[in-house]
DNA sequence: TCATGTCACTGACGCGTGTGACAAACCATT
DNA sequence: AATGGTTTGTCACACGCGTCAGTGACATGA
């Protein structure tokens, strides 16, 4: 241990260097207003100079904050989704001088509410950004409002003016690419849906019929089937479409990796994609470019979504009121190999 | 706001409850010795009684701690890895009360440095996890010894028993699953490295060349080629092994996203797998259960290897003195439809 | 001239916890 | 009865920053 111990400069070493009192440092560093031009280069100087940073633990100690954000998720198999959104919760906390702490869930339901509760006690959180499908959960909902900790809801099924939400246009993002199938000349076109609870899955189905209509095309409801957003039920959903006395042509999945399922089984069975069926997905996971073949898919803007949430969520937090409401959007029909017209 | 505003307990309250003094709380909380069963109870009940967690800011302000370590690392396509990165070191920081903060790397590699200094300052980080490739990184070695900042390595390329490193044994990994090959007939293997300045690549490879020599199959220099990684240096990476005057039945690639390059190009080719070549990876991803054919590939215990890795992080940055050294952990081949004898 | 208000800045205090010195009470063993 | 260890309590202080009351200095208007 030869190395000098340089310890960390606090607020007083800038302070002196800057010959002001503590208390101008800190309204320097914090942009209060009242501080003179000359006065504020001064500290900034200092600031520079020593390579201060404030020490969080005690401005929080002090300030009764914790400058400290929770993303709670459940830990899906296919990770893309959460890895997005964990991108946008950081690029907004970094911003803001926050820090983002993380909570998987992995247990069964009925510990949930006593984890978050925990979660949020020990870190004494200020606010938590919730996903789907922990968004839509209406005792989370209410135990943080118990914890007085407001909440940013990622694609919730609920409207909310009270709460911050954000969402992608699931239903126009629907009927674009629903459209862009039928323009190809599908007329029998099957669709799988994701889990009912997620908002998501009623408004894709809703473009999805409303592009239905507008084309003429009739929808048979056998076509439409459920599925869980995961791969086994895109394979077991696929099953049930082409065993089918009239097998769709072109087979639009909720998401991309109930797409893959559906590949899988297609290749399964011989059946080619694109040729004797079109297969589209949802989300542009890095999986849909990796598969054969390439899915057309919908990519929407999670990490700005999320991005925005946790901007709105802070400045909440910070005091600062906000009006925006809800908001959505829009979403890119990203077209690859695995539809073609017939 | 009707709802009623419950202050956080403090362990005065806690104290009072419990009727002692607030040392005695902090002996019992701290788990220091000299306290009787009795007294070290009656504070427990009241602890649970209240709900009470330490102030994590208070403690870190007092012990000139922060309790918090840093996952640096690189934000790459194919994020299951560090998706178990990421739980391994959650674990191991949930259990130990410490909070674990991110930090993904995306900008280009000169500002590298400022951004992990600021990192640890910022958040006056205890320790630092950095898998692969940052593990290698000299300069950020250089850096967070200057700190003062421990650091556990996941999978570094350089063995050295003064840090905290975890490894897969690459080399058992890579001769247990060439031999797999080898002993279904395959005599032309092609390998399809990593980067080199990754650990694993020589290993991988030397693990292969072993399993070729032992199974007296000559090495063909021409049949070794090199990727990064990553889908796109697959598909090249097969293009070339394709393109050979006598291409080989089988190709191990160093990891499951070249492998997927690799079926890609089979696949573009009309060349059939497993009938015409087999193709094994390396990691399990979730991948390798959605393309088709299923990859045969080998798992490796990333979330037990970060986690006891952390783990000792934690016990060194506490006090505790280890002298484990590096620690190697065994793979599992898992065997699936992409490869067959010939 | 004086009252009033605004601006720039100061300094003591408190946030909740850990630490360490010290003392008091209690216990078991000589 | 003397000794020494164990258990518990008391008290003061430190940690670094935000808060808030308060102090001059200066300008404005009556």
């Amino acid at each position: 241990m030869n190395s000098v111990m340089r310890k960390r400069p606090t607020i007083h070493d800038v302070a002196r260097l800057a010959d002001v009192s503590i208390k101008t440092v800190s309204r320097v560093i914090n942009a209060e207003p009242n501080v003179q031009q000359d006065t504020r280069n001064r500290v900034l100087v200092a600031v520079e100079k020593l390579g201060y940073s404030p020490n969080v633990a005690a401005r929080g100690l002090s300030g009764q904050r914790s400058y400290a954000i929770g993303l709670v998720y459940q830990d899906p198999q296919e990770f893309s989704y959460i890895k997005q959104v964990l991108g946008g919760a950081l690029a907004a906390c970094e911003q803001a001088g926050y820090s983002l702490l993380l909570r998987p869930i992995t247990e069964p339901e009925n510990r949930l509410l006593d984890t978050i509760r925990d979660f949020v006690r020990q870190s004494s959180l200020e606010g938590i950004v919730l996903p789907v499908p922990l968004a839509d959960s209406r005792d989370v909902q209410m135990l943080l409002e118990d914890l007085n900790v407001p909440i940013a809801q990622i694609s919730p099924r609920d409207l909310n003016p009270n709460f911050i939400q954000v969402f992608a246009d699931d239903e126009a993002a629907s009927h674009s690419i629903t459209s862009l199938v039928l323009e190809q000349g599908h007329t029998r076109v099957g669709f799988i849906k994701g889990i009912d609870s997620h908002g998501a899955t009623g408004l894709r189905l809703a473009g999805f019929e409303r592009a239905c209509r507008e084309h003429g095309v009739t929808i048979d409801g056998e076509l439409i089937v459920s599925g869980h957003f995961d791969f086994d039920s895109g394979r077991l959903a696929a099953r049930h479409l082409f065993d089918q006395a009239e097998p769709p042509s072109a087979i639009i999945a909720s998401n991309d990796d109930m797409a893959a399922g559906v590949l899988f089984e297609a290749r399964e069975r011989n059946i080619s994609v694109p040729e004797e069926v079109s297969v589209v997905g949802f989300d542009d996971t890095p999986l849909a470019q990796r598969i054969w073949p390439p899915l057309t898919t919908v990519r929407q803007p999670i990490h700005q979504m999320v991005r925005s949430a946790v901007d709105r969520l802070i400045k909440t937090v910070g005091g600062v009121s906000i009006d925006d409401g809800p908001t959505r959007f829009s979403c890119d029909v990203v077209v690859r190999q695995s539809t073609q017209g017939r």
